[in-house]
DNA sequence: CTGAAAGCGCTTACAG
DNA sequence: CTGAAAGCGCTTACAG
C-alpha cells in the first residue's frame, strides 16, 4: 500500500521466476518444487514482500473480515465479546471490524452499512430486532449474519446467544426463594433491545401470584441504576430486593442503597445481570447471572467463517447461563 | 464486492456514457455537463450501484482507514476515545480500525501490525513507548503516527494528549492541603506504561518533603484496587488516604473499605483519576482528574486526517485536565 | 512443475 | 466536455 512497498513482480525477478509462481508460493500450493519454494521465499524474505490485501481482494473478491456492531462498549459484557470474537477470527485468518450502536435502531443500521462498506463479508449483530430495510437489504446481498445474545429460533438470521428469558426467571426465583414478595426491576429501554425485553418477560412469567414487580426504565448506566433506585424506595411499601438487568445497573443501585444508609443485604437485596469484571469484587459481592459471553462469541465467529469458507448452514446454538449467589442476596 | 453487485461498466452501459465519464461522476469532478451527470446518477441509482472501496484502493493508493489501538477497552476512557475518534474520522470519510493491546507491547506491535494489514494508513497508538522494530518499521513505511493519552515533546512521533506528571502533582497537592501526610498510591504495571510512570513522577514530585507515599503495584481493575487498598492498610501507621491511578482501581478501594465497615471518607479519603460514567455516582462521589480525552481524540483524528490529505506535519497538543472535588476526600 | 495472458473494478494521464 | 487505453497488484484458467 505504500511507495516503498515490494509487489509480486518484484520477488519473480530477485527469484527469477514468474508471478505465478511467486503467487503460488505465497498461497502455499502444491505445485511448486521445492527449489523453487526455497528461491521465491529467499527472495520474498529480501525484499521485506507482503502481499497486497487490496489486490488479493480485488481478484478473489475475499476481503476476510466480519463486522460486528454492539449496542455499548464499556460498562459491558460486549467489550469481553469483542475480545474472544477477534482472537477467534485472528486465530481463522480473518479480521475484524466493528461499531456501536448506543442501542439505537437507526444507528445500528449506519454502523452496519459502514462495515460493510469497510469489507465486512458477515455480520454479527445483537439481538433479533433490526431495522427491516437493513435486513433486507442483507437478504439480497446474501450477507451471512448471526444474531447473538439471545435464542429465539423463530428469528430472521440464526442466533448463536442464550436464554434471557429462562436466565430472568431463574433470578426472580432465587429471591422469591428468599422470601422476596415485592421487587423492584431496573431495567434499560426496552422498546430498543429484544433481550431486555425477554428478561422482563421471564421475570413476569416467572414469577408467583404474590409477588409484585415494579419496574423502573432508564438508561444502562449506574446514575440510572441509582435514580431507579431512589424511586423504588419511595413506594410503599418498600420492595425488599431490586434486581438490575446490567450489573451496572445494579451497581448503581448499591450506590444508592449506601447513599441513603441502608445495610446490605440485611435492607435490601440486590441483583445483577452479566456477571463483570468487578462484580465479585464490589461490596456486598453482587449476586448475578453469569452469561456464557466468551463461549457464545467464539461460536459466533467460528459459525461466520464457516458458512464463508465451505457455505455450511449455520446451526443455532442456545449457551446455558448461571445463578451465580453471592453476598448481595438475603432474605427478605 | 458481492455477486449481486453492479460495477462502474453496468453503470456506463446504463447511461450511455464511458466508465471514465462514470467516474468522475462519483468523484465529482466538474468537468461534466450538467446532464451526463443527471443521466449517470440516475442510472447508478437505478442499479443500486456502489463503488468497489477495493477497486479504488488499488488504484489510488488510499484506504482511507486509520488504525488505533488501546490498552484496555472495559473499564477505561478508551471506549469513550474510541468513539469520538470513530466520530470525527467518519465525519471526514475515514474509516476506523481498532485494537486492543491489555497494555502489553508484545501484543501492542501484533496489533499495530494487524492494522496495518488491514490497510491503515496512520496510527493512533496510546502513549511514547513503543516497540522500536515497530517504529522503525513505522518509519521506513512513512505512516503517520499520533501518541496520545500523554504530553511529550521528546517523543520520536508527536503527542496529542494531555500531562499526566503535571495532573498527578495537582492531585497529591489536593491530598496534602487537606492535611494528608500518608497516602497509599494504587497503579498499573508501570514499566508498560509510561502513563503511569509520568503520575507516580508527578506525586514523587509534587509532594511535600512531610509526605509519605506507599505504591501497591497490580492490574488495572476493581479487584487490583481492593487488594492494594487491603495491604494498605495493614501498614502501621495506616495512610489515610489513597488515590487509585484509574478511577476503576480506586473504585476497588471504595469496596474494599466498605468491607472493612470504614466509614468514608471520615476514616479515609480515597482519589481517582479518568473521571468515568459513574465516577459522579459511586458512593461516595469520587473525586478525581478529569481526562480531555475527547478532546484529545477528536483533535488526533482531524490531526491524522490533515497529515495524510495534505501532508501537514503534525502539532503536538497538550490539553488541560481538572480537578474534581467530590465526597470521597476530606481533611485527614 | 512452470509461465503468458486475461481480468478483478476502478482512476488517470492523454488525446480530441 | 468526453472517451480509449494503460495500469494498480494480484489470481487463475489454460497451455505446455
Amino acid at each position: 500500500m505504500n511507495v516503498t512497498d515490494k509487489t509480486i513482480r518484484h520477488v519473480a525477478r530477485e527469484a527469477n521466476v514468474s508471478v505465478t509462481t511467486v503467487s503460488r508460493v505465497m498461497n502455499g500450493s502444491e505445485k511448486v518444487s521445492p527449489a523453487t519454494r526455497e528461491k521465491v521465499l529467499k527472495a520474498a524474505e529480501k525484499l521485506h514482500f507482503t502481499p497486497s490485501r487490496t489486490a488479493i481482494a480485488l481478484v478473489t473478491k475475499r476481503t476476510r473480515t466480519v463486522g460486528v456492531v454492539v449496542p455499548y462498549l464499556d460498562n459491558s459484557i460486549f467489550s469481553s465479546m469483542i475480545h474472544e470474537i477477534e482472537q477467534t477470527l485472528s486465530e481463522l485468518g480473518y479480521f475484524l471490524v466493528i461499531a456501536v450502536s448506543n442501542n439505537r435502531i437507526e444507528e445500528e443500521t449506519k454502523s452496519a452499512d459502514r462495515l460493510l462498506a469497510m469489507g465486512a463479508e458477515g455480520l454479527i449483530l445483537s439481538g433479533a430486532d433490526h431495522d427491516a430495510a437493513l435486513l433486507s437489504r442483507l437478504g439480497v446481498r446474501n450477507i451471512p449474519v448471526i444474531f447473538t445474545s439471545i435464542w429465539n429460533e423463530a428469528a430472521e438470521y440464526p442466533t448463536i446467544g442464550y436464554d434471557n428469558f429462562g436466565l430472568a426467571r431463574i433470578a426472580v426465583r432465587h429471591l422469591e426463594k428468599l422470601g422476596h414478595r415485592s421487587i423492584a426491576v431496573l431495567h434499560g429501554p426496552s422498546d430498543r433491545s429484544d433481550r431486555t425485553r425477554e428478561r422482563i418477560r421471564g421475570l413476569v412469567e416467572g414469577k408467583s401470584d404474590r409477588t409484585t414487580l415494579l419496574f423502573f426504565e432508564g438508561e444502562v448506566s449506574a446514575e440510572a441504576g441509582a435514580r431507579g433506585t431512589r424511586r423504588a424506595l419511595e413506594r410503599s411499601p418498600k420492595p425488599t430486593a431490586v434486581i438490575g438487568l446490567s450489573d451496572i445497573i445494579a451497581l448503581g443501585a448499591i450506590f444508592e442503597a449506601n447513599r441513603q444508609g441502608l445495610t446490605l443485604p440485611a435492607d435490601l437485596s440486590i441483583m445483577g445481570f452479566d456477571n463483570l469484571e468487578w462484580s465479585e469484587e464490589c461490596c456486598p459481592r453482587l449476586t448475578t447471572l453469569e452469561l456464557p459471553t466468551r463461549r457464545m462469541a467464539r461460536a459466533a465467529a467460528e459459525a461466520i467463517v464457516a458458512k464463508l469458507e465451505t457455505d455450511q448452514p449455520i446451526a443455532p446454538i442456545c449457551f446455558d447461563g448461571s445463578l451465580i449467589i453471592r453476598e448481595s442476596t438475603a432474605p427478605a
